[in-house]
DNA sequence: GACGCTACCCCCCCTAGGGGTGTACCGCCC
DNA sequence: GGGCGGTACACCCCTAGGGGGGGTAGCGTC
């Protein structure tokens, strides 16, 4: 039952915490409609919650069981996917398991936090951003200050988790070559002569999942 | 010059202080005639020593410029290397460039500490085993608890550093095959499927190279 | 003496990974 | 308009790495 009075309350959840530190931030600029509830990396939602807000970098895409466990949780009132990717199939999916909303990371903050209201409303929301594809000003992610691209960062995360190639290909939905030249590229950013010595800088840097839990966020310090 | 009545003062080196521990726990036993003054992982030694033992692991053998650099150092009176590896050619590079002893790591504690004096009376010592190819009593080295032997050991370790296995071969004098031999062999005991999964295993358990100076070391609690 | 363990080495085979280069489409900025 | 950066993909080629064997030797233990 909506409350207008009250702010709908929101878990983030990804294995990154840099990511969703940055997706707080955004939210946290309408702190009046929307407040960062918890902030899970690899635990379970504990707080109720109106919305988990699930941010697929370096994450299983919809068409996963992931998915389905976090819709299953009885602290998630509704379970919203936060991605790149807008294949159909994966939004069938998503609805399938019962995803109340699919939101494309290149929406600004103004439309997220509408976006967030809608589906808090009841309403299945799927907001793609035509045209724009760059990341939403203020997102972040593992490598962002040392000059990786969003994606590249997230084909690293997932090579720090020991994935091969082909495995990296299929969780992106992207082609193998696609893949191949990320590496490649990440490479040569970071000064890597091998996979190994990438995945050593990758550890150092951030891109080893996070295991935490933090309640009550609040803006930080 | 030696004073009998004074014990000798002894700084360990090498990049793994579970290494540097194991030997400091053997010189110990016999703590009225050798003290370990400092142990130095990737760490210049401070303290003024009697001696510097070299311990081998992961290391670099004595044809290269570690030894060299070490020798060097004003703080060390003598250079000991401690090591499995005979080769004669080793043993004059190490002579050259002024390593006062060479000693094996299959010594049980007794002959080690013997041979130690002797160095520190002057003389070069040279203190092959024969026959006996096992590792002395108290030795350890990482992954020991997980059933790694301890060259296994050692080659994860350098396979951790981002070395290729070229490289892994160069620098142990072993050949190409037989370090994928080993490499083989760790993965089926660790449970990895490819290299980057041994690699992220050995950052979790003690295969990342230290960097500290532990001081007045004396025996631990 | 047989057995088991470890160190050390060899061969073959085959795929995953690494490097180069080129293309297309998009959006942004000067 | 042109240039640049990012995403996404293609093709080629070539080597490092991974998987399967098998073999010798020395030691310790039963």
């Amino acid at each position: 039952m909506p409350d207008p009075r009250r702010p709908i309350t929101v878990a983030l959840v990804d294995d990154y915490d840099v990511v969703l530190l940055g997706v707080a931030k955004i939210i946290d600029q309408y702190r009046d409609r929307v407040v960062v509830a918890e902030i899970d990396t690899n635990k379970p939602v504990r707080d109720d919650v109106d919305i988990v807000l699930y941010d697929s970098f370096a994450q299983p895409e919809s068409d996963h069981h992931e998915i389905g466990a976090l819709v299953r949780n009885p602290n998630a009132r509704r379970v919203v996917v936060f991605t790149w990717n807008f294949h159909p199939d994966l939004i069938a999916k998503a609805r399938e398991q019962g995803v109340r909303g699919y939101l494309s990371k290149a929406l600004p903050a103004r439309e997220l936090v509408a976006a967030l209201e809608k589906v808090h409303a009841g309403e299945f929301v799927v907001s793609e951003v035509a045209g724009r594809v760059r990341p939403a000003n203020g997102l972040d992610w593992p490598g962002r200050g040392e000059g990786l691209t969003d994606r590249e960062s997230e084909i690293l995360a997932l090579i720090t988790q020991g994935l091969s190639n082909a495995d990296v290909a299929a969780q992106t939905y992207l082609s193998p070559n696609t893949v191949k030249s990320y590496i490649r590229s990440v490479y040569r950013k970071i000064g890597a002569a091998s996979r190994t010595q990438a995945v050593l800088w990758g550890v150092d840097h951030g891109f080893v999942p996070d295991h935490h839990r933090i309640d009550h966020w609040r803006g930080g310090p």
